[in-house]
Formats: structure tokens, sequence, C-alpha cells
DNA sequence: AATTAAACCTAGTAATTTACTCGGAAATAA
DNA sequence: TTATTTCCGAGTAAATTACTAGGTTTAATT
């Protein structure tokens, strides 16, 4: 029941494009050094999030990424699926019919996956980037306070 | 975020010792078989459920495994837990301080992390087994009327 | 026009984890 | 004494993860 890095990176990428990229476009270079993320592997997230309609990129010299919709759009679900695929415990339980197991309608365990499903995806569903920007906001005075830099909260994050 | 076969397979087991050790002990090999499930590999999850108290063993000829206690004092929770390790997303909230990531305090993503980490572990821990034997009792009922056989039910679960 | 900085794309691959199997030793009922 | 069963540790093939490498294309800057 672990999230991949997938998840974990992206949604700090995302994150670190709503404070960084609210005037201009941000290198993906940028992104990676702030979150000390692999460029290579950044690139491959960034595509996904893409192609979800979360980010937006503009090619060429100077140009680079940013949100494509307000934070408070950009819910921490929308995310998390768009890089790790659904969020159930177990694939039979997708709803596409087609990974349904043959014992679907009368599976005891089933009622445990889905309300595990459930309450995963209720709780991601309703935390949006614009609760992460409050928090992140908080987080920092509480650690300038300890004389810890944003760039060492970013780099080490988890 | 997938859970391995050793929570399913082991929740699997305890729901069958639940029905079929009622009265005298049974045999990994009959578990295994109504389950479809290889007996060695079930041999590995039953010797974790035994250590943390969940069933309890009789060993020898005709002995075999029941649960350790009443149905209404374990929580899927406790069954997950010992079998795939602790329910968090990512290990930095492991609460051991050992994995803590060096930014814990200050870290936004953990904040996230923390609440889909709860969220599953209030459900897990809200479902005990008195009750997905009272669903067990529904579903079957709904099988049957099918013409669909429990044991064909079992052997195809997920 | 040339250079440079960036996104975009595809394929490969080492390390890790998962999902098992195998072979036996110890215990106990028949 | 023999059957049956739990118990135990080590090994392994397959799958997945977490990347890297090596390019092409696009567009701003010089």
């Amino acid at each position: 029941m672990k999230l991949t890095t997938k998840g974990r990176y992206g949604l700090r990428a995302v994150i670190d494009l709503a404070v960084y990229a609210k005037e201009e476009p941000v290198s993906l270079a940028a992104v990676a050094e702030r979150q000390n993320i692999s460029i290579s592997y950044l690139e491959q997230l960034i595509a996904k999030l893409k192609k979800a309609g979360i980010v937006k990129s503009t090619r060429g010299a100077q140009g680079g990424y940013a949100l494509a919709k307000s934070p408070e759009q950009i819910s921490v679900g929308e995310i998390l699926r768009t890089l790790e695929g659904t969020l159930n415990p177990v694939d039979c339980i997708a709803g596409n019919g087609e990974s349904e197991c043959a014992s679907f309608d009368f599976c005891v365990t089933k009622y445990v996956w889905q309300r595990i499903s459930d309450s995963i995806n209720d709780t991601v569903d309703a935390i949006f980037l614009s609760e992460l920007l409050v928090e992140k906001e908080r987080v920092k005075h509480l650690a300038s306070k300890q004389g810890i830099s944003e760039k060492e909260v970013s780099e080490n994050c988890c």
C-alpha cells in the first residue's frame, strides 16, 4: 500500500509550479533542482500531468511549465490518479468490468476493498492545491523560526 | 497503492477459518484448497497471523488452525497491518522516527500522506470480522439464487 | 542565420520487490 | 509406528520500479 515515486515526486512538482510559475513558466530543470529530483525522470511525470490537463507547457528557450488551472480547481486526487493510476487497493474494483473477478458480485473481501478505495478517494478528492499552499505558508514560518531554509525543506521532502 | 497477495490471501484465509474452524481446527491444506491458494505460500502468511495472536494452531495429525479470538475482536486493520506492514502510503510517516524524512515537520506533502494514512487506517479498523461474516451470509443467498455455489465464489475471489 | 534553451519522445536497464517453490524437521493423533 | 500436520529457512523466476541515455523539435535570443 505504498505510493510510488511517481505520485510523490509528481505532487511535489505541481506544488513547486503553483509557487514558482505564477508569472512566467518555470523550466523543469529549475523544478528538478529545487526538489532534488532527476530531471529526466520528472519529464515522464510532467508529460502525464500535461496530458491530464493539470499543467501546460511553452516550448523553446525561456519556456517551461505552469499550472493549467487555478489551485482551487486542482485536487490531490486528480494529481495522484493521473500519476499512479486508480487508487484502488485491488484491481478487481476498477469499475471497468474488465478486471472484475469472476466472483465480483458475491465477494466478501470486495466489500472491504471498496470501502478502503472509497475512503482513499474521498480523502484525496477533498484536498485541493489551494489548501496545500496555505499549509505551505504555515510550515514555512515554522521552519524559518527554527532557522531552516525553504531550500533545505524542499530538497529533503518525502 | 495496491495491496499485495499477502493481505488479500490472508484476509480470505482468516474469513475461511471463521467459517470452518468453529468446532475443530482446520488444516491449511483445506483452506488452501477451498480458497485456491498455494499451501506453502499460505504457510508464510498464517505464521505471521499466529505471531500476531489472530489465529492459533494445534500441531500434529488432525491439527490445524482456528481463530485465536472471537470475530468481534478481530479487525480487518489488524489483519492487514500484520500481513502488509503499516498501511501508510509513504514510509516517512511510520511514526518510528527512524524512517522520518529530514524535513518531517515542515513537509507539505506529509500533510497529504498523513490524511490518506488516517483515512485508510480508520476505515479498516472499523471493520470487524463479525461484520464480514454477516455480509458473507448476504452474498451467499444472492449467489445461491443465481445458482452459483459457495465453492465457486471462494475459488475465484479477489 | 546561428546559437542556445527548453520541451518532447522512445527505448533500455539495474535494482528491488513480489509471489511464490522446495526440502526438510518437529509434533501429535490414530 | 505411521500419518498428518505445523513449523522453519533458503532459494528463485517474474514483475515492477525508478530511473538513465540519446536523441528530435520548437522557439527565443544574439
